[in-house]
RNA sequence: GUCCCAGUAGCUCAGCAGGAUAGAGCAACAGCCUUCUAAGCUGUGGGUCGCAGGUUCGAAUCCUGCCUGGGACGCCA
């Protein structure tokens, strides 16, 4: 999507250079000036000197002498650039129209023409508790679908469930040796996760368990009585308690199908292999050689006949292909796994599928405890759950302490811990590691979550008390210049959806809404929104477009935006 | 050993389709609530952009090498 104004620019600079430069190119080339004394949209004439073989600043001087618009208030040539100054009034009024005319489709734009993506994320491991990593796929793969959603694709949240693997027969051993029923009745998570804990931990004496514990998965993929019905038991419980967080983040999906679904399609995908050609055999074990694309070989069938993760996720890739007709399909999937989603994409290219050039892992940094990774095996996890209980606590605290009189205040106290927690997870770039911090995650003031929707609440509640009706063909005339960087942001937010779902990164919106939640703060310090009747009604349209932005911002990120709080 | 990611203020990070004087938040310090929600605002201090070369009129941004940290590298997922 391309903002109007600089389009024009473009345009009027296309005719002044005598078209010396493509319209595009010169797009691309306008910038936006960090200083305010230099102008909304500035052009440097490096460039063009080449061409013309002649200095810059002259070019920039007599360009500057040439255009006459009357978008433009001033038109200025500093050393070799060529600042221009936006009519700011009728810029602002055009703005906020457009804000108050579309809500919260403001924004939104046709860049998936409808196509299907679908999104394998969240992903949590039966019998084990869902950790801080989980979270990070979970919240970062439901803001990925929501902007989506927003420029014009079909999202398909998949929560592909990780309820199939070795480690079940290992948890079956850990069971039959040491486990408890009752107690495993009564605390499934944490009661399994300790068995599995003691696995590793007697595996170093007794090295055969690791074979016994393969021997039971084997069993289990056999279809054998005993195994199926613990494993399913194992599954129903864990399920329950995923479901408690899922709730309280108010995500759903669209799947829940898991690893298990695709057991009795992995015979298919061996065959498809064998029939190109693909299969050897290498220590016992099926492989495709990648060799020639220098990567390690792909792992298809143990030496024992059992699959592999790689062969699951090339059946799961042929159904979702099938069943969804995607034209892109993402893995929300830590970093550590990259190099198997590229032997996954390149196995597939070698059976002949071009769609797997749609399909994209987005990965993001592990979660880190004193700078390593967390891990499950020794038992060391913090529970999400208990994170947001206390996020959701805490913000009640606030709220008896700063304002004890809104109604609902659970519901508020909720929507702002979470908000606390999500936000937390997506304001930085997905790839960056971060060092757990319960701290942090609880943090309410500065970047936060909690702020964003503050100032949303702040906006709302100026509206409120304003009580006039805001027309939008009553003409808005804003005279602040206080106003102006909150105009400004306002703009920018088609462009940030557009470069948010063009990288994947929601990290994009967090930081904008950041910046546009300041910038209306600042307004805000500043200017008396309510006391003079002559301005009131612009200044009001202005927060409501405001408010309006702020709320589809956060909902992007899966954050709810309540009115007061 | 090979490959991937990162290194910017005391801490957490933006900026990296090259552009003007490198920005936020936190922490520290100093102010602002009889007036629209102080979960806020204003101000101060704080930088060899890991190091060394190269490309360019111009490099935190692109290229090469090195250093440091993390991760991945056949029968786990």
């Amino acid at each position: 999507m391309k903002m109007e104004y600089k389009q024009h620019f473009a345009a009027i600079l296309y005719g002044a250079f005598d078209q010396q430069l493509e319209e595009e190119t010169i797009y691309q080339m306008i910038e936006k000036p960090k200083l305010m004394s230099h102008g909304d949209l500035a052009f440097p004439c490096f460039a063009l000197a080449k061409l013309r073989r002649k200095a810059p600043q002259k070019i920039a001087e007599e360009t500057a002498n040439a255009i006459d618009d009357p978008l433009f208030v001033k038109v200025e040539a500093d050393g070799a650039y060529l600042n221009v100054f936006l009519n700011k009034q009728q810029v602002a009024a055009d703005v906020i129209k457009n804000v108050l005319n579309e809500r919260e489709n403001y924004g939104s734009q046709n860049i998936g023409n409808g196509g299907v993506v679908t999104i394998d994320m969240s992903s949590p491991n039966i019998a084990k508790p869902f950790s801080m990593g989980h979270l990070r796929s979970t919240v970062i793969g439901n803001s990925i679908a929501l902007i989506l959603e927003k420029t014009g694709y079909k999202p398909v949240k998949i929560n592909h469930l990780g309820d199939w693997g070795t480690q079940f027969g290992k948890l079956i051993v850990a069971y039959k040796k040491w486990g408890n029923e009752e107690k495993v009745r009564k605390n499934t998570i944490k009661e399994l996760l300790q068995l599995y804990v003691t696995f590793h931990e007697k595996v170093d004496q007794n090295p055969s368990l690791e074979d016994e514990g393969r021997q039971w998965f084997k069993r289990l993929e056999d279809q054998d009585t005993e195994a199926m019905e613990l494993w399913k038991w194992f599954r129903e419980e864990s399920l329950k308690e995923f479901n408690r967080i899922y709730e309280l983040l108010g995500i759903t999906f669209d799947s829940n199908q898991g690893e298990a679904f695709y057991n009795d399609k992995m015979d298919r995908v061996v065959h498809l292999l064998e029939g190109n050609e693909l299969l050897t055999e290498s220590e016992g074990a099926q492989v495709v050689d990648l060799s020639d694309d220098e990567m390690p070989p792909c792992l298809i069938r143990k030496s024992d006949g059992a699959t592999l993760y790689a062969t699951r996720d090339l059946a799961a890739a042929l159904y979702r292909k099938e069943t969804y007709h995607f034209v892109q399909s993402l893995y929300v999937v830590g970093n550590e796994q990259s190099l198997h989603f590229q032997q996954l994409i390149k196995v597939l290219k070698k059976l002949g599928y071009d769609w797997a050039d749609g399909m994209h892992h987005i990965s993001f940094g592990m979660i880190l405890k004193d700078g390593k990774k967390m891990s499950t095996r020794k038992g060391k996890v913090v529970l999400l759950e208990e994170v947001i209980q206390e996020a959701i606590e805490l913000a009640n605290t606030n709220i008896e302490q700063k304002n004890p009189n809104i109604e609902d205040k659970n519901k508020v106290a909720k929507s702002v811990g979470v908000g606390a927690v999500i936000f937390h997870d997506l304001k930085n770039h997905r790839n960056n590691d971060v060092e757990f911090s319960l701290e942090d995650m609880l943090r309410v003031e500065g970047a936060t979550g909690p702020y964003v929707q503050y100032t949303h609440a702040r906006a709302s509640s100026l509206l409120d008390k304003g009580l006039t009706k805001i027309n939008v063909n009553q003409p808005i005339l804003l005279q602040d210049d206080e106003a102006w960087p909150v105009i400004s942001e306002i703009m920018m937010f088609p462009e940030i959806v557009e470069r948010a779902v063009k990288s994947y990164d929601p990290s994009l919106v967090a930081k904008y809404v950041i910046d546009l939640a300041q910038a209306f703060n600042k307004y805000y310090g500043n200017v008396r929104i309510l006391e003079d009747e002559q301005q009131k009604f612009s200044r009001l349209a202005l927060v409501k477009a405001v408010s309006v932005v702020l709320k589809e911002g956060l909902r992007l990120l899966g954050i709810s935006a309540p009115k007061e709080m």
